[in-house]
DNA sequence: AACGGACTCAACCGCATATTG
DNA sequence: CCAATATGCGGTTGAGTCCGT
């Protein structure tokens, strides 16, 4: 049923528009839907994703009278209709992927997607825009600059990891060190990535994830430098891989690390530079 | 309870790229 | 090789919801 606020619009079909088993004549005025999809609609495109497979989306209006375009049928199939696609809050482990692979891809979001089972483009981009780049207006900070991204890197996604650490310490009882040097390290800390491809003691930082005194931006960008604009070390990407190991569930996922103490925490560091 | 601004996210749009005939 | 068509991607929009006043 069509609602006040549909919107429709009119296209001349053709009958390369509907594929050989078109259900309409040439140049016949069909009035394609726009807006929310319906139940049934839902219905109809699963049935036919499940009959015909995905793909041939613009052959769906002509066979399963669907009064979409092919683009809103796979948009609808890809973001909501498809199976194992994962709804509700970005989990930590989910937002530290996502600070990661943005600094290391930009906005390329189906990319990033891919590497975050059952969730979609879509829906990264919206978290991003919604959140990080809030955040970053917040802060008075450019998403896109290198102080921004630097800050996300060694200072953000680090507490990030704290904050699941934590998580996963309090729910299981156990200790899971995410800096793997043999020494005993009184101290949370970082590891830098230009500096591994040469591993040496100086190869971890101490940093406050706390937010305590002590840590600064000025303290910490010399030591940024260098490495600030190189990608991810296989080290890295694999204690990245250790946080998502140790996080058997996702029943933290409503978790928001952007509290105002946080932001705050933020905002001084930022300023200090 | 009513209002309005802020926020979220599903869906659309335009463009780029891939595929097909 | 070229044109037409299909598909994919990132940016943007706006309806619905939330929340403070």
């Amino acid at each position: 049923m069509d609602t006040d606020y549909t919107k429709s619009v009119h296209m001349m079909r053709t009958l390369s528009d509907c594929g050989s088993s078109a259900a309409y004549t040439n140049e016949e005025v069909v009035v394609m839907k726009k807006g929310p999809w319906t139940a049934e609609e839902d219905s109809v495109l699963i049935n036919y994703v499940n009959v015909h497979g995905e793909g041939h989306w613009n052959s769906i209006a002509g066979i399963a009278g669907l009064k979409r375009t092919g683009k809103s049928c796979r948009l609808r199939w890809l973001n909501y209709l498809r199976p194992n696609v994962r709804r509700g809050n970005i989990t930590l482990h989910e937002q530290l992927l996502i600070l990661d692979l943005h600094s290391r891809w930009g906005n390329r979001w189906s990319k990033i997607a891919e590497q975050l089972p059952g969730r979609t483009d879509n829906e990264i981009k919206n978290y991003w825009r919604t959140r990080v780049v809030k955040h970053a207006k917040q802060l008075k900070c450019d998403v896109n600059s290198k102080k921004f991204r630097d800050t996300m890197r060694f200072v953000w996604m680090p507490r990030l990891m704290e904050q699941i650490q934590a998580s996963n310490f309090g729910r299981q009882g156990q200790i899971t060190t995410l800096c793997n040097n043999t020494k005993a390290h009184t101290e949370p800390c970082v590891t830098m990535p230009s500096m591994l491809s040469v591993p040496t003691s100086s190869d971890r930082v101490p940093i406050n994830l706390m937010g305590g005194g002590g840590s600064s931006w000025s303290s910490l960008s010399d030591s940024f430098e260098k490495g600030s604009t190189s990608t991810l070390c296989t080290s890295q990407k694999r204690e990245y891989s250790e946080v998502q190991e140790v996080e058997p569930c996702n029943d933290f996922g409503g978790v928001d690390m952007w509290t105002d103490e946080n932001i705050c925490f933020l905002q001084q560091l930022l300023a200090d530079d």
